[in-house]
RNA sequence: GCCGGGAUGGCGAAAUUGGCAGACGCAGCGGACUUAAAAUCCGCAGGGGCGAAAGCUCUGUGGGGGUUCGAUUCCCCCUCCCGGCACCA
């Protein structure tokens, strides 16, 4: 503990004896008069460390109680990188008040926590410090989990995963087996980022603007390796489909995925490069280009073809031709220039014409054949066909390269008399007629799609079909701290699997870590050199490790079974809990992540493991932290610690604060000022119960009588009307900040109630009441009946009010809670029920307009009709005053709202 | 360029279905308590004008238009900020 805290904790401890003698039959360990978040805090830090299954989730095999109703809230796991952050705290403070709600109302709830422990950050951390990645990522797991643990968050560390140990990456190893056994798990040569500096593959995601992430001034290259893929894209429909379905996941995300999956239904079309000038012979490349398209409808209007300059053909035609070759490495030059500075949608149109011309076999037109910049070779086949007139890159190339511009698309017409005018061109649109098209002209646009591509397969040189911008998974890495691929390469037997009986391949230890030569396992015999279990002789290790991605990819259902031998989790009980009911973190996932997750649901239940279809019911993803108004970074030194925060205002103060200061799916703006009225909040809570809990007595529980005096009648209102408020949110729209600010209010309503109750009864003494400062003490007895049910009332407000901050502010909930001499736990006490009788009001306040402007209100009865209203707001002097001479044209009663007179 | 989200007091924000704009909190100001300060408690507070004051009045939710008795909210156009995607054929 700091100094400074023992020093205010002493400087308590001193007054203490000075206090009034209000609280003396409290016992010998009772509250400090000031609330002081560490002294709460870390006594029930204690209790809550002595007890290990305090938020551990009932047993499923054997006897999960069947009333109860199962609840899976979790929150994206982290990577530990030795310190939270406030992002994280906000990210678990929403989740833990969700759990600790859902408890409260009886539920089954799972809320679990564990490590996406592999990456190449302990690898780094290897090289600068020399620690080897485990120990480091150990000691950070600790040094995090025990800030969790003083944050208060209640997470049954019983299921605790840990990705980076044997125990849960032997899992990831069995699944790479049946992937591959499925013919899901393939090896192809592909090409990947490639640091000169670092001397390794980096990740997409670690390629900033064309640069290496820590070597910002050095080119990213391409390079061919082979690589391991998982064929998410056997998967590519249902993972569309399924979108359609997941109506509780943010719109944006599911456009997000919609987008990355980039689906798009279109026509292959053969052209043939012309046989009647062999000036060249063809390559091995062949003699067709095949080019897709959307718009097979335009066809009759291509005047070229284009290919990427990375095009096979492309290298065939230009293996005889130096001077092709240079002008389209140019090409090449400029499109990798391009995507490296992140702006190829800008790039400068260039091309070049190879000689040659190809066949477009709808009308037997030779057309010629072209290389250009800005055909991508990993979108469909790499070839187009180009149609200036109906596309708008096409037209700007043709323009450039005065190439033919042919109209095929005139305008549908509204009116089928009225001619058709030449449409402004490149006219791009799908609501129009064919013309110049022989057989196909006359139809429409989405007629003629059909209608040619099932011409082009008829005729065999082309057929229907479906492209996505979705690729393979790429799942190799050539790090050391990562998932072991297991598989062998035998001499004899080629590309052979680990079975499945010697899993894990266990990572080894006590590895040299450098950035140079590959990947460190290559540099390792005892590991790569084993035997083929087919023959028994010499064979390789896969020295490749797999992508983290895999491990994020089913960790939650490792949560619902985290210490089974025998199997990845029991069926049945990933059953019970399946789907996530609500998964909340981060939007920055919303592709990666939640897209693999959902790729690797679909594949367990193919595999029979599962029976859900999707991994999570309700998504929840959460706006950043901002500072001075940008995202906190080490960079901008803007970072504020959670530590620091706990130290200084207390875990209840940061998380409340997290949750308090905007809507939790926005950004959220930290202001230092912004903590410390929240801790100046809670003060006044702990503060108002200190006063009124009486432990002792016994007339604790009784019943609040029905008719109470009009101010605590007021106070009842207020708490049942805030109880709705909190328990709405929790339902609907999750505005905590707005949940908050109505518990706030409450807190306000008690302080003028007690006040005001105070200076009634001052009113009524025979003597002026004595000095002190403590209102209660200086307060003259009141009659009996109105003490008892003013009793009665504090009674149910403060239990209420206790049970309202439970999820959101634990530590002073609980200590609060056992002031009021409550026995159960909190955690499993009943969330409060609010009595919609008790919350209503009785008489309302209508604005009256005159003409839309506000002139004065009245008071009427909370069910009065619009006649009384009416007469009322007629009789108001102000309003009489306003329509004094004029006209009433109408009145507009918007009951219970709004009485608006419009006047002439 | 395309797709989202956003713009409201000095600041973070609220207004849930078209109905009193600014709840709640921060900062600020005034008062009480105190020898004093801190802490605490009470009160004031969008801006302009008039008024000693109670109050009255005009104005105000990025800008411009529209629909409506009534618009922060719905429609059209524009500006700026944040996020994602981007010659995807």
């Amino acid at each position: 503990m700091p100094q400074q805290d023992k020093t205010q904790e002493a400087a308590i401890a001193a007054t203490a004896g000075q206090q009034n003698d209000r609280f003396a039959d409290r016992p010998a360990d009772r509250p400090a008069d000031r609330y002081n978040p560490q002294l709460v805090e870390t006594k029930w830090f204690g209790r809550w460390q002595n007890d290990p299954h305090l938020y551990a989730a009932d047993q499923v095999s054997g006897h999960a109680d069947p009333i109860k109703k199962k609840y899976y809230v979790l929150e994206m796991l982290p990577y530990p990188s030795g310190v939270l952050h406030m992002g994280h705290v906000r990210n678990y403070s929403i989740g833990d008040a969700l759990a600790r709600y859902m408890w409260m109302n009886g539920y089954n709830v799972l809320h679990p926590m564990g490590w996406d422990s592999f990456g190449l950050p302990a690898e780094n951390a290897a090289i600068a410090n020399n620690t080897p990645p485990r120990q480091w990522t150990l000691g950070n797991i600790a040094k995090m989990k025990a800030q969790m643990k003083r944050l208060g968050f209640a997470y049954d560390w019983s299921c605790e995963v840990t990705t980076c140990l044997p125990e849960y990456y032997r899992w990831n190893q069995w699944f790479f087996l049946k992937f591959y056994e499925k013919s899901l798990a393939y090896r192809k040569k592909s090409k990947v980022n490639w640091c000169p500096k670092c001397a390794t593959v980096l990740a997409n995601e670690q390629v900033v603007n064309g640069c290496c992430w820590r070597h910002e001034d050095t080119l990213v290259e391409q390079r061919e390796l082979e690589q391991w893929f998982l064929r998410i894209t056997k998967y590519a429909d249902e993972l569309l489909r399924d979108l359609g379905q997941l109506d509780g996941w943010p719109e944006k995300v599911r456009t997000m995925q919609r987008n990355w999956i980039g689906r798009s239904e279109g026509t292959l079309v053969d052209f043939k490069l012309d046989y009647s000038q062999p000036t060249q012979p063809f390559g091995a490349a062949g003699a067709t280009i095949s080019v897709f398209t959307t718009r097979v409808d335009t066809i009759f209007g291509a005047t070229s073809v284009q290919l990427a300059p990375q095009h096979p053909i492309v290298a065939d035609l230009a293996a005889a031709n130096p001077d092709l070759r240079v002008k389209i490495d140019q090409l090449i030059a400029e499109q990798r220039q391009a995507k490296e500075a992140g702006d190829i949608g800008e790039i400068e149109k260039h091309g070049v014409f190879t000689g040659r011309y190809a066949i477009n076999p709808f009308n037997g037109e030779k057309v010629p054949v072209w290389v250009a910049n800005y055909i991508l070779m990993d979108y469909g086949t790499g070839a187009i066909m180009s149609v200036p007139a109906h596309d708008e890159r096409d037209y700007e190339f043709a323009k450039k390269y005065k190439l033919e511009i042919r109209l095929v698309i005139l305008p549908r017409s509204g009116d089928p008399e009225e001619t058709m005018c030449e449409p402004a061109l490149p006219f791009t649109a799908e609501d129009g007629t064919l013309i110049n098209s022989g057989q196909f002209s006359g139809l429409d646009c989405a007629e003629a799609i059909k209608k040619m591509s099932a011409h082009a397969e008829q005729n065999g040189f082309g057929k229907a079909t479906v492209t996505y911008r979705l690729k393979d998974w790429g799942i190799s890495r050539q790090r050391y701290w990562g998932t072991p691929i297991p598989m062998l390469y035998c001499e004899k037997d080629g590309i052979v699997p680990v079975p499945e009986k010697d899993l894990p391949v266990i990572l080894p230890e006590n590895v040299e870590i450098t950035l140079a030569g590959g990947s460190p396992l290559s540099k390792l015999p005892a590991f790569v050199n084993t035997t083929c279990p087919k023959c028994g002789g010499p064979a390789r290790r896969e020295t490749d490790t797999m992508d983290t991605f895999v491990d994020s990819s089913w960790y939650f259902y490792r949560y619902t079974d985290a210490h089974n031998g025998r199997a990845p989790f029991e069926s049945k009980t990933a059953q019970y809990w399946f789907p996530i009911d609500q998964y909340i973190g981060g939007v920055e996932h919303a592709i990666l992540h939640l897209i693999y997750s959902r790729f690797w649901t679909k594949f367990m239940r193919d595999l029979g493991l599962i029976a859900n279809n999707e991994p999570v019911e309700h998504l929840f993803t959460q706006g950043m932290v901002i500072k001075d108004g940008a995202k906190m970074s080490k960079s901008l030194g803007n970072i504020v610690s959670p530590d620091e925060m706990v130290a200084r205002y207390g875990a209840d103060a940061a998380r409340l604060y997290s949750l308090f200061a905007a809507p939790p799916d926005r950004d959220m703006d930290w202001q230092d000022s912004g903590i410390e009225g929240i801790q100046r909040f809670l003060g006044r809570v702990y503060r108002f119960v200190l006063r009124n809990a009486k432990p002792n007595r016994t007339d604790w529980g009784n019943m609040v009588p029905a008719d109470l005096p009009p101010q605590a009648r007021a106070i009842q209102r207020k708490l049942h009307q805030t109880i709705k408020r909190v328990s709405d949110d929790f339902q609907g729209r999750w505005h905590f900040n707005t949940c908050i600010s109505a518990i706030m209010e409450l807190v306000n309503a008690l302080y003028s109630y007690e006040e005001s109750v105070v200076s009634d009864r001052v009113a009524r003494a025979p003597s002026p009441a004595s000095a002190g400062g403590e209102v209660a003490a200086a307060t003259p007895q009141p009659p009996a009946a109105e003490e008892a049910a003013s009793i009665a009332l504090r009674a149910e407000v403060q239990r209420s009010l206790v049970l309202l901050l439970a999820p959101f502010a634990p530590y002073l909930a609980h200590e609060l809670w056992e002031m009021l001499g409550e026995k159960e736990n909190l955690l499993k006490a009943a969330w409060p029920r609010y009595d919609a009788a008790l919350a209503k009001e009785e008489e309302i306040e209508i604005p009256v307009q005159i003409n839309g402007k506000l002139r004065s209100r009245v008071v009427v009865s909370a069910d009065a009709g619009e006649d009384v209203v009416v007469d009322r707001a007629l009789a108001d002097e102000k309003v009489k005053f306003a329509i004094a001479g004029k006209q009433i044209i109408k009145k507009i009663y918007v009951p219970g709202k709004l009485l608006n007179i419009v006047m002439k």
